[in-house]
DNA sequence: CGATTCATTGACTAGAATCAAATACCGTGG
DNA sequence: CCACGGTATTTGATTCTAGTCAATGAATCG
């Protein structure tokens, strides 16, 4: 559970940090549909930081808490019984999460990098919804939107191959991450990506060189990758 | 797009069903937490009846109805650029489809059995809702509910087996389709079984002959399955 | 009772997992 | 700045699971 000492025991000093939150490469948009829920989270909601690696949802938790990524990236996931994991989704400045753990179902949540958080307790929104019918409804907009994009995964995983997979991704995080022109910034590890492609690690590696082998990108950084020829990768993803 | 007057083709009389809706068998449920919006369904919201195999909704449909089945089972789901098939979810009496589509995401239906189902528009909806915040939570609650069934569908599909598939689909069917002591009837085909767990309809056929070869089930009749030893089910599911 | 659809079974193949090893990267401390 | 240790990643060889193709068998509908 998510006391409060434990989360002082995670938290950690940003000014200190060596790699800074990219507050100006990813600024936080809200868009026009949850501004009112962003402003009540801004307002009764408080911030907190995590360094990089650190649990911010145990599978265990009482899911009685909402939580917006400000700087840095989260990603959630399961332990299966036999020690795979399979990561729920990756949260990107902006984006929100613990939304699916309204059914008492609870995916955990580590930080992938260091981040700084908005959290609110659900109880804090209820009264505040009462107010505005608009928040509850934003609410079901964002979780809506989040059931598309599991169903996508469901459509991903249940029929692509290694490659389909691994471009599909590509392509989701240039649009989501923080990406200038042609190169898109991973902040997670391979083991993340295989984890949320349902891959193996070896296969993610060995995919990504088949891909810079054809041409299609570029691996500057293990972490940078630049699309040489998107009209090549779109035909790989199908 | 669902017009009237397709409605009225797709229409059948019920009084001439070979198989007559299983009302008596599973009566529909009105859990505590949608009573009212299952009455509002009920007030606002009107009956049709689909033959079997029938479009209930069109991938390109305006997303903006939401449906409770009555009787008989449904399916959602969405046909891939190289043609296979991938089953969203299954859809029995008391459980209500259209949630995803919030988000302008749309997955097709269509009736797998004869169906008796309860149609209402959400802009029919809207005006109650403002009356009532009530409402709202019920279809933010269903729709969380929703996404954690597609989270565990993501689970499954990207890392368990074909025999953990095709045992844990047994146990859900047995949970939530009408089973009688230690008997399931599955209203759908192998062909749904295997669109829905992302196999071919070869290896589930296989599959359950492998379970029923080692004493866990038997299959009394195509649509038919006897669960035989769920202790040793539950260990091949992990 | 035949026609048609649906399901099962068999033989073979392909793609990803696994196991094993080598290499590159990163932070640390000298 | 560079060597070092540990971790993350890549690469290689092999295995295994589920897919594919093909044919047979069973159920259902008219």
């Amino acid at each position: 559970m998510l006391t409060q000492s434990a989360t002082v025991k995670n938290a950690f000093n940003p000014s200190a940090l060596r790699n800074p939150p990219v507050e100006s490469k990813s600024p936080v948009e809200t868009t026009s549909d949850d501004e009112s829920l962003a402003r009540s989270m801004h307002v009764v909601g408080s911030v907190l930081y995590y360094p990089r690696r650190t649990a911010i949802i145990h599978e265990d938790d009482p899911a009685d808490r909402l939580y917006k990524v400000i700087s840095g990236a989260v990603c959630t996931y399961k332990i299966l019984s036999d020690g795979r994991r399979q990561i729920g989704g990756f949260y990107l400045p902006g984006d929100i999460f613990g939304l699916e753990s309204a059914a008492g179902h609870t995916l955990a949540a580590e930080s992938i990098t260091n981040v700084k958080v908005l959290v609110i307790r659900k109880s804090a929104l209820a009264p505040l919804a009462k107010q505005s019918a608009m928040m509850t409804n934003e609410l079901l907009e964002l979780t809506a939107r989040e059931l598309a994009r599991a169903q996508d995964r469901v459509l991903l995983l249940s029929s692509k191959s290694a490659q389909e997979r691994v471009v599909g991704f590509l392509f989701e995080m240039s649009k989501r991450a923080s990406s200038t022109g042609n190169t898109v910034e991973l902040p997670m590890s391979r083991q993340d990506i295989a984890d949320y492609l349902g891959l193996t690690i070896e296969t993610v590696s060995r995919t990504l060189w088949a891909l810079e082998n054809c041409g299609a990108i570029e691996i500057s950084t293990r972490r940078r990758i630049a699309f040489r020829n998107r009209s090549a990768l779109m035909q790989l993803q199908q």
